[in-house]
DNA sequence: TGTACATCAGTGAACGCGCGTTCACTGATGTAC
DNA sequence: TGTACATCAGTGAACGCGCGTTCACTGATGTAC
């Protein structure tokens, strides 16, 4: 709540220095992922010495963390969205539960395609934090990535099209499929597969799964 | 060829640098992933000066290269051992196939587990190697581990378990859902589950793709 | 068989980099009286 | 309404770390003659 007014730009006291620092941070893991997500560098572009990030966050780890939280956010929000695109919201047959299942998919691996270093800085969570707790990670409707899946698969059973004794465990393997082929193409071996594959490859996962479940 | 020879303990030549070194960096991989590969750091466990491994590699991206592909040989011979123990030669029926194709997933995963290191480090090619290039990166059979999946792949359809033309493209799905679950479990929000759980969680997946191919 | 010499694999010292972190400090802010 | 003072958010300098990389070098090796 304190920390969202806005900086006062002729005082002495930046007066929003956390957010603006969190916000370096983000522009830094966009850029180069989790590793570049230095408190020097983030300093800088705050425009501040690069010790008074001490007086905001404990040591550097604080800061990824809050970074990370912010990343696993920007996931949601694109996942969200893309949801309410696939079908209109008084569609709530079987037919849109699915497509919207289906978009939960493709916007995972839109969001690590598009934003490689948001995606990478998302997941990786200094050791001990847990970045669920609390709101950290979420999405506008207050789900993170995970939940919202959740949500989906919950809607398709729901609306019959996958058997109730199916359902316990199937987010693991849907989220699985979508973040090993994910990750497989940003920075794996199949890195340099071209558009056209990289489209058949994720129809093809998203059918297999769709199917298998 | 030359590389191979044993080193000359007492001689001021040490005779097998390059290889010392790569052995060197694959324990730092081990221990630390792809980061921990360090020139300094592997030449003073080769007992040499730092700067004597530039005598045998361009520079550390190489070193690291070289690693890279001594970890992925160790998946891929992993994944050889446990596809020899899923079925008795003789067994080249559909229920054999299967069980191989089976064995192939779990191993991945289990190697993943085992020495996440190794895993992490396979999967750090430095942007422009491409280490498939040459023998690098293979098991026992010459096939690295794409290939050794392709190959059950095409051994489950020759036995009649999976229609022909459901094979293109069936092992990037299978590879991203195995490869989606080690990375989960192994550095990513999953790093916790308890062990009963991971272990459902891998037969669940199994037999998703399983049924969805 | 012996020797001069080119080659090659190491050594030791040094450079520069950017980082995280800590120290003593100073200027601005706001509050008690 | 004015003032003394505590608090707090910044500053600048410095430390230590480990790294990659380069330099001029030296000792061992092997080969041509």
């Amino acid at each position: 709540m304190s920390v969202t007014t806005t900086s006062q730009p002729g005082s002495y006291h930046h007066g929003n220095l956390r957010v603006a620092l969190i916000d370096a941070g983000v522009e830094l893991a966009r850029e180069g992922g989790p590793d570049a997500v230095v408190l020097r560098e983030a300093s800088r572009r705050a425009g501040v010495s690069h010790n008074a990030a001490y007086r905001h966050f404990a040591d550097r780890d604080s800061l990824l963390a809050a970074v990370c939280g912010r990343c696993m956010s920007a996931l949601a929000r694109l996942m969200e969205k893309r949801i309410a695109q696939a079908a209109p919201a008084s569609d709530d047959g079987l037919k849109g539960a699915r497509r919207r299942l289906r978009a939960t998919g493709t916007a995972y691996v839109e969001f690590a395609l598009t934003e490689p270093g948001w995606f990478r800085t998302a997941f990786a969570v200094p050791a001990e934090l847990h970045y669920l707790a609390g709101d950290e990670g979420l999405g506008e409707s207050g789900l993170g990535p995970l939940e919202l899946l959740g949500a989906q698969l919950d809607a398709v059973v729901k609306a019959g099209g996958l058997p109730p004794k199916r359902r316990p465990g199937a987010e693991f393997t849907a989220w699985s499929a979508v973040h090993g082929l994910a990750m497989l193409l940003i920075d794996g071996p199949l890195r340099e597969l071209p558009q056209p594959e990289r489209d058949a490859a994720l129809e093809h996962l998203l059918d297999t799964i769709t199917r298998g479940l």
